[in-house]
DNA sequence: GATGAATGAGTGTTCATTCAT
DNA sequence: GATGAATGAACACTCATTCAT
């Protein structure tokens, strides 16, 4: 009897976790493409394949789920910066990489950008009701200030450069062309998404960001 | 007869206009403040003090009040920057401004950030069925361009900017700092929003863009 | 000031009864095509021509205006059935040119028949309040029991044939086809309104009727 | 535990089943009293003694319950019609007893008459739309064609009756006068259906129906 | 762990009707 | 006589959530 239950009870964590894993995912791309207010808990069910009430098994409310979306989405880039080991490049490449990665990261998660979004239009109240997510209390300024100090040292970089400005700086310039591009595009009457115009993007931020702290 | 019914249509169409005004404001807030699919037209009605049939008396539905909402919004924004009036100022200057504009419309009007988002959560799509939106069409690039190739034959300005990537930097750096403001002092447990903390970011800005326009 | 608002009187008059002449044929259709529940009276004033408002100028309220679009059916019905002068006729052509006669006024009169099932379905609560639908209570009856007494005592009819049933028997015949064509046709997948169709129908008709009453 | 589940399920199905059928008849009941317009979705909640929201759950909206009313209506009429077993009777015998069965079908089942009306207001649109209507397409012609030609080789009918047209006959005499009963009662000043009058319209009918088949 | 049935409180929308001129 | 503006009550329909098993 040992045995077997014990399998069994594995078994069922494994079912476990695969459930909440797909309800998560499936909340993350409701709440992405709807927002808080317009996603559906049938439609996150639906997306999930799993039954409803299963969702409330897991998650309290659609708020503690959207908070849980919000935790995960937050773990996943700090994994993903935490990987970038700025450190051990040469600084201006580290600040060019840095660019790259977050023009990279925001381009194959949109979500993440509208989940921002969301997160924000409601002041953040998730965020703030999440210890979770203010441990994970970015490295990467640190790490980022770190570069700064060594470009300086070195004589290439400009000195009194606060991280989190320049950090708030280069999110901004990936985000809000890949954020509004459906709005830029309808007025402007251009589309910003072809190839071509996706690297002038990129070349253009690193000429920016590059042209600030280089001396 | 003439002049009586004459003023009388006019008061009416006052009352009118004025409600109309009411509820567009009311709107512009309550869709500011809790999106599209969270806006509830009932709040609406009660922010304008109105009655809720008299919405649907002026505008078709929730989402065509969020068109007209937008708009509104667009051209009001539009309107501001064509009074900047930057070609009357020396190129270096007018960027400045242009800078300094953004960031205190932004900040003046943080509904102006959550509308945006909201429009691009639905991909513009108001926006695209929005022939006055299109045609509102921003001769603020055109007059950015005249500056940038202004500086340039000046001999201050570097050649080659594209004034659509510098317009979309330039509000990008505000907009994000603005938008996400609350994700961002609950991640990094700073406030962003002190004077100070204002005045920094307004010179931090200024430097990225003239550091990378000036040669 | 005598003749010139005189005048204007008259005109005023003959505008007044157009508007509520307008209103009492809007409302026919729309009550026929809708029933009285499923009638509004927005279209009704739209098909009118006329403000909203106007309608409740004339007619008290909904149930009102219904109730003067059946009396103004039924006023409509009885003074055709007067012109028949059935009894200038041979009795056995003038049951056929009754049968004839309902056949075609439903035919031409669709409405008619609505408008007569919505009365029904709020159980002629309509007429009973109306004192003019019950004064003109049908002289037809009286007609055609003369018909059938002319009929009988010229030795061509049977006797013992009760008016009121025979009416009702030749409306129904005419009413059941025309009333039902939609249902008929779908379940039995035969149009019920073609020219052959509607001949094959009134001469069934006239054979039943007359197979009856002739001796 | 299987048979302990399988006969839960087995509860709840007839729970849902029990659901589904009090609806559909505090629906049938709604409809026919207030036509498809006039019926309210709450008042056939509280008839259920249901919740308003599982009629959403077991039926898209209020036209395709009322599809599903008069599909089922449909159903019991044809259910009852395929036993009345013309064929084992002689033919006047088989039509006499038609003649009956739908008089009494009509009188003892008054929300069919009704309902039909509503379904005609809307141009059959809600049968058209059902398959399983048009499926029930009704044998009686068949069998009422069947009938008639007995009679004819008998020597007791006359020959050349087309069966439609006779079953649209039969059910108008009775239509009719039961489906505008209040009409002609208010009109008329006449009491139709004391069990006098309904003897008397029931021999009047069956008069009129033999009349014509019976050479 | 998983699910079908059920619900109370909304949610956008519509309706007949009235006000004011 | 005629009308544009305004409204309260109701309406079909939806939503997040819970019950029972």
């Amino acid at each position: 009897m040992s045995k077997d239950t014990d399998t069994t009870a594995k078994e069922r964590q494994r079912d476990a976790d695969r459930s909440q894993g797909a309800i998560l995912s499936a909340a993350r791309d409701e709440f992405a493409e709807h927002g808080l207010g317009g996603a559906r808990m049938d439609r996150i069910a639906e997306r999930a394949g799993l039954n409803k009430r299963l969702i409330y098994y897991y998650f309290e409310d659609k708020e503690t789920l959207f908070q849980a979306v919000l935790e995960q989405a937050y773990l996943h880039i700090r994994e993903e910066e935490r990987k970038l080991n700025l450190l051990e490049l040469e600084p201006a490449t580290a600040i060019r990489r840095l660019v790259e990665f977050t023009w990279v990261y925001y381009l194959e998660n949109p979500q993440f950008l509208t989940l921002l979004n969301s997160a924000n239009l409601h002041k953040a109240r998730h965020l703030q009701e999440s210890q979770r997510a203010r441990e994970m209390n970015s490295p990467l300024i640190a790490m980022l200030g770190e570069v700064l100090e060594h470009g300086r040292r070195e004589g290439s970089f400009r000195g009194g450069v606060d991280p989190l400005q320049l950090y708030v700086s280069i999110a901004g310039l990936s985000y809000f062309y890949l954020s509004n591009n459906h709005t830029l595009s309808a007025i402007f009457g251009r589309d910003l998404m072809t190839p071509k115009a996706r690297n002038e993007r990129l070349t253009h931020m690193c000429d920016v960001i590059l042209g600030y702290v280089l001396k």
